[in-house]
DNA sequence: CGCCGAGTTGAACTGAATCAAGAAACGTGG
DNA sequence: CCACGTTTCTTGATTCAGTTCAACTCGGCG
């Protein structure tokens, strides 16, 4: 609990009172490596901390093999299925764990009850939130102003932790091309 | 100021006192055609509800001339550089009139305020978050596994109201390739 | 040891960009 | 209301980035 405790620390200041409150309705969740926090069709009932471990959000394809990946998240990150989470509708993306995973989550029902009487709430919210958004838009506009090589560039610098535990077939299809594809680019700019 | 009460009467019950407090602080604000609501490196100070009109978010480029878009927004639609809005940091992009336009605009101040004296702020804030990322996550994916014709057979019925009124060239830049790609398509199909 | 998934390499193909030029539509001033 | 210039849209020819299919290498694991 205290990585959760340090990063909201960072975030805002934490009075103990509303620290009490947090983490009251804190869960502990524990995944083993290949196994899913979300899956399809399912609403996303926490937002979670990651404690330890790398999950990867995909969107299966009809014709299998052909899934794509819309984020990874790391150590000491939010993750969630945002959209079904707060619209409480049914994800149509997997939440998937890379390695073995344990994360500090919060529900939905319990979110509420913290924002209503913590100040911290809306901070973990709405930084959360912040934080999608402008990966989100970020992403938009180099997929429609960059090419592959210049998207492989900028992730490599942005997020380099990524390349140390990710298979680098993940990374092809979060920058939108194939392994050869991603292959190439490599040998190229090395 | 009426349009503003309907929209927000369809989200949620709103009780009488909520919109007193609401209406108060509603701006009126009108630009004409070609103007902006939001230039680049402004930090975004209101969130808007279109009353008449239609506008166009879009990223001026280093080489003149090409620009991308990345949104559009309607009559009885909110709009934000909302990523500026939140963080209340600088925007990267800008927000166009396409024609003449009237809105109805909180500040962040004072939907702050909204917030803490009603209930209806947060329906505001959540709901109009919520259709942004929806639009941002179906955008993200449908780059990753549509091609051209495809994106552009869903945006055509998925928002078909933006075949009326807005230039080829604009929603060309907005499903991400070039005009005289988009022409051939349009030929291709028809 | 043999297998399997990840990564690499090659060759052929393709969707979309680019460059260039002309046609159509639009709006502004006389 | 017409004439003009400007912007938008279309069409053609060429080029190029990235896909597809196929074969091969490498490293880890049962």
């Amino acid at each position: 609990m205290n990585s959760f405790k340090k990063h909201i620390e960072k975030l805002s200041v934490l009075n103990p009172k509303d620290w009490e409150i947090v983490s009251k309705y804190l869960e502990k969740r524990v995944f083993s490596k290949k196994n899913k926090l979300l899956s399809i069709g399912q609403i996303e009932k926490y937002i979670s901390f990651i404690d330890t471990g790398v999950v990867r959000l995909l969107i299966p394809n009809e014709d299998e093999n052909k899934e794509i990946t819309i984020g990874f998240s790391f150590q000491n990150e939010f993750i969630s299925a945002y959209d079904s989470f707060v619209s409480q509708t049914k994800s149509y993306y997997e939440v998937e764990a890379l390695t073995n995973v344990s994360v500090w989550s919060i529900s939905y029902k319990n979110l509420e009850e913290i924002y209503k009487s913590t100040h911290i709430g809306n901070i973990i919210g709405r930084k959360s939130f912040e934080r999608l958004l402008l990966i989100k838009s970020k992403r938009e506009a180099s997929f429609l102003n960059e090419n592959a090589e210049q998207r492989y560039l900028n992730l490599f610098s942005e997020r380099p932790e990524l390349f140390k535990t990710i298979p680098l077939k993940y990374i092809a299809s979060y920058i939108g091309i194939t392994p050869q594809a991603l292959s190439r680019i490599r040998r190229r700019i090395s």
